[in-house]
DNA sequence: CGGATCGGCAT
DNA sequence: ATGCCGATCCG
C-alpha cells in the first residue's frame, strides 16, 4: 500500500522514517510510524527508540510520528517541570537524579570510531549502553551555573569543599569542581582518586584521566575525616528534627480536617511548603555530605 | 519462524 | 483520540 520510506534530513545519516498506512480492518486508515537504524533495527515506539539510546539523549523535544523536534513541545516540558517543581510539597520529593545531557546537535548515537594502538582497529555500531561511550573532554563543565534551589526559588547555600581539593583543567572553578565531583560520586561506584598524573597541569588536554573527575589528587588527613565525621552527624541531626516537625505537621492537620473552617491556598499551605522544602533541603545535604564521607 | 499488520488497552 | 505493544496473520 502507500508505503512511503525516506532519508529524513532532521535524523542523522543512515536513520530512515517509515508511515505505514494501514489498509484494512477497524483502524483502516490510520498509519503507523516506524524509524530504522543504520544496523536495521526496526523501532515502533518512542520508548523503544529511547530504551535503545539510553539516557544519552533527550527525546522530550522529540516527536516520534512526525519525526521533528517540536519547539512547543520543549516549552510545555518546561511549564511541566516547574508546575511539578511547585507542587512538590502535595507529592513526593523529585527523586529524578539523572545527569543533563546535551539537547542540541544529532538526536541520535552516530557510529563512533575508536582509535587504540591497536592494529585492528574497530568502527562500532548501534551501541547498547551509553556508558561505554566516550565521552567529551571536560564534559563537567556543561554543568557550571547548575545550582539546588528550594521551592522558595532560594539559591540552597553552596557546598564547601575542604581545601585539600583542586580542580584541574581550563577554567576550572570552585563550582565546577563541586559539580563534577558530585556527578563522579553519582554515576560510579568506582573509587575516586582524582587526576593521579602529574602532567594533567601542563597539557591537560592529554594527559587527563577521562574516568576520573576534574579534580588533582588528594591527600585526606585525619582531620579531615574527624570534620567529615561531625558533618554527617550534624546532618543527620538535622534530617531527624525535619523528619519530626513533618510529621508534627500531618498529625496537626490530620487533627483539624473536620469541617473545614479553613480556606485552601493561605498560610497553612504555605507553612507546609516551607517544612518540605527544609526537608528536602536536609535530605539533599544528607546525600552529598555521605558522598564525600565516601571521597575521603 | 520472523516480520508485517491490526486490535485493543491504557492514558 | 492515539500511542504503544501484544496478538495474529502470512510468507
Amino acid at each position: 500500500m502507500e508505503r512511503k520510506r525516506w532519508e529524513c534530513s532532521a535524523l542523522p545519516q543512515g536513520w530512515k522514517r517509515e508511515e505505514v498506512t494501514r489498509k484494512s480492518g477497524l483502524s483502516a486508515g490510520k498509519s503507523d510510524v516506524y524509524y530504522y537504524s543504520p544496523s536495521g533495527k526496526k523501532f515502533r515506539s518512542k520508548p523503544q527508540l529511547a530504551r535503545y539510546l539510553g539516557n544519552s539523549m533527550d527525546l522530550s523535544s522529540f516527536d516520534f510520528r512526525t519525526g521533528k523536534m517540536l519547539m512547543s513541545k520543549l516549552n510545555k516540558n518546561r511549564q511541566r517541570l516547574r508546575y511539578d517543581a511547585n507542587n512538590q510539597a502535595k507529592g513526593k520529593p523529585d527523586l529524578n537524579t539523572s545527569l543533563p545531557v546535551r539537547q542540541t546537535a544529532s538526536i541520535f548515537k552516530q557510529p563512533v570510531t575508536k582509535v587504540t594502538n591497536h592494529p585492528s582497529n574497530k568502527v562500532k555500531t548501534d551501541p547498547q549502553k551509553a556508558i561505554d561511550q566516550p565521552r567529551q573532554l571536560f564534559w563537567e563543565k556543561k554543568l557550571n551555573g547548575l545550582n539546588a534551589f528550594d521551592i522558595a526559588e532560594e539559591l540552597v547555600k553552596t557546598m564547601e569543599l575542604p581545601k585539600g581539593l583542586q580542580g584541574v583543567g581550563p577554567g576550572c572553578t570552585d563550582e565546577t569542581l563541586l559539580s563534577a565531583i558530585a556527578s563522579a560520586l553519582h554515576t560510579s561506584t568506582a573509587p575516586i582518586t582524582g587526576q593521579l598524573s602529574a602532567a594533567v597541569e601542563k597539557n591537560p588536554g592529554v594527559w587527563l584521566n577521562t574516568t576520573q573527575p576534574l579534580c588533582k589528587a588528594f591527600m585526606v588527613t585525619d582531620e579531615d575525616i574527624r570534620k567529615q565525621e561531625e558533618l554527617v552527624y550534624n546532618v543527620r541531626k538535622k534530617l531527624e528534627e525535619a523528619l519530626m516537625a513533618d510529621m508534627l505537621a500531618h498529625v496537626e492537620e490530620a487533627s483539624c480536617d473536620g469541617d473545614a473552617v479553613k480556606e485552601e491556598g493561605d498560610e497553612t499551605e504555605d507553612m507546609e511548603d516551607c517544612d518540605t522544602a527544609r526537608l528536602q533541603r536536609a535530605l539533599l545535604l544528607l546525600a552529598l555530605a555521605a558522598g564525600m564521607a565516601q571521597v575521603l
